[in-house]
DNA sequence: ACGATTCAGTGAAACGCTTCACTTGGGAAC
DNA sequence: GTTCCCAAGTGAAGCGTTTCACTGAATCGT
């Protein structure tokens, strides 16, 4: 880190070239192989660095992917965010991690922020998929979304979220649970995501007696909710839209000395990596985030790198089985 | 999300004033009540919003605080940033993180990257705090360090991990451990970090049997090294250095059948949310997250909105026992 | 009534790079 | 020996802001 940065002026004056020359070469572009290594010679030497921020302004282009998350509360996203940030730097690629905290509106505002940063290409897990904003971000940069329904322009990996949700209320249902709680992570408004809808109809099908509520992916507010809905309602199951939601019932089942599964019976969605260390296993519905990860990093590559096809990618979940839902009589 | 962006030309344009004078306006400086409302009436109507790139390009300045973690894959600094992205968010500032994965070599590739972006400040929690450039970085941006002996130019959060350590192996001594299996995180290099350096003094001075091993924080890689070491050493107690590391040893644990903490002790450092869910909970060295966030946060806003007194917070560990320590007879 | 001081606003030069439209010199083609 | 072309390199105009040094007019004290 030399004390005042080079600018590629002074490498043009070093190697008597042009700085369109130096621009190029270091670039690999338009000149000479000999030039080139002259150019890499006196770039090393002057320990000369492109300055990402006039190089975005001049060429609208900043070599970042950006990524949008719904919340990071929510350790499952955390996983994916920490996947994808290393996946990307495999592929030499940058990520620019946003956070939404579950608000539909600040999602719009980050989108916008990430577009103005030049990022080259944008992966979402949106909070609002319907929201208006989207067809408009997709048209300025490849959009690679992570969800449910989508809006994806490079691509889209689609968790089937119809099927997930199928999975878990049918495995509460054959157990013979009826009176389930629902546990669904809060947000500021989006009223109608279809993962919420999937678990209705699939509830009213299976004829179970269902009642929803929001909580927060953070432990203590999902504890709170947990025990007020434990204590009240005294369901024979909760269901909980995300394992970390899931957490907060088992602290919330530990305070009121209740027994999981015997007490009441658990389940979660995502299969975050600490459900299999609790006692009992937390049964779950799983993503394969590993896949997830690898789909997403792999299509925002290809489009970004110029091989445009658009691919969608579907996610099959899994119903992991591990312990926190027992068979009722 | 217009279609286009407007430019500060267009607005300069639109109000007959001078481009200029429209910055001026738009930042409440240097003109006339009466055109600042007037540019921001036609800042409004065109949809006008500064561009970051160009702005950072010419003021040199971002408005965002970079936040240069050590480990995303540990839990608890994950929990760290979450938390101060959060606490800046609440100030009006925007943060933007990068991840070192443990390696020092990109924790200064990084660094100078955070720099290159003109970040108003800097946040590190630094893997290699004697690096020779730190000293050149903060002359060039102020720094918040958080951690153990330090780097900062605008504050510093400090643990006293010296304490953090004695109070956690004087309470295994205190119980009767001897022989105990210290695991402290992995990294490229940087072989004598100072909490390392407190772990054999401390050890010493109790009289401790221990043996240092290094493990990853992500729970897969932790649970293998773990298993490897209860298997063959059989220790008594293992000390983990990060409640991260700790899961790995509850897994393995967990495959190998052995119960904690009645075939092998097991402690943390740090307190994750997740430490208090396990079954025994695990018994860690806590530190006040909150406390931390908040004064890494209020540091760096005071840094960078001119009031430059350097602070230097120190944070008190505490122990937190929960179960996963057993007495020996 | 006069220079001195403020106030509101202007013009143009940065910031450090990319890129477009052009020269060149020199070889191949005819 | 022209003509044509191509690779290698140049100049200058951006990219969208900020900021510095200034101007003209209005205000002020005396």
């Amino acid at each position: 880190m030399p004390r005042k940065r080079a600018t590629i002026r002074e490498v043009a004056q070093a190697t008597g070239l042009s700085p369109a020359a130096v621009s190029y070469a270091l670039r690999g572009l338009q000149v000479s192989e000999e030039t080139m290594e002259r150019v890499r010679a006196a770039a090393a030497e002057l320990g000369y660095e492109a300055d990402p921020i006039a190089r975005a302004l001049a060429s609208g282009r900043s070599g970042m992917i950006g990524l949008l998350c719904g919340s990071l509360e929510d350790l499952w996203q955390q996983s994916l965010a920490v996947g994808i940030s290393r996946g990307l730097r495999e592929k030499e690629r940058y990520a620019l991690i946003l956070d939404a905290v579950g608000d539909p509106a600040r999602e719009r505002i980050l989108a916008q922020q990430l577009r103005d940063q030049r990022v080259d290409g944008l992966i979402v897990q949106p909070i609002d998929p319907a929201a208006s904003f989207w067809p408009e971000l997709c048209e300025s940069v490849p959009v690679v979304a992570i969800g449910d329904s989508l809006v994806g322009t490079a691509g889209e990996v689609v968790f089937d979220n119809r099927r997930g949700v199928t999975l878990a209320l049918e495995h509460l249902r054959t157990l013979g649970h009826r009176k389930v709680a629902i546990l669904t992570s809060t947000r500021a408004s989006t009223p109608d995501r279809p993962a919420d809808v999937h678990v209705t109809a699939e509830a009213d099908r299976l004829g179970l007696d269902i009642e929803v509520t929001t909580a927060p992916h953070e432990l203590a507010g999902a504890t709170s909710v947990a025990r007020d809905i434990l204590a009240a309602k005294r369901p024979s199951a909760v269901f909980c839209f995300a394992d970390s939601i899931a957490y907060g019932v088992y602290a919330a089942a530990k305070e009121l000395e209740m027994s999981i599964p015997r007490d009441v019976s658990v389940m979660g969605y995502d299969d975050h990596p600490m459900s299999g260390l609790l006692t009992p296993g937390l049964t779950t519905v799983d993503w394969d985030i590993d896949g997830i990860v690898r789909a997403a990093v792999r299509l925002i590559a290809a489009a970004t790198d110029g091989a445009p096809r658009r691919r969608r990618v579907v996610q099959a979940p899994t119903l992991r089985e591990r312990g926190s839902v027992a068979r009722l009589p």
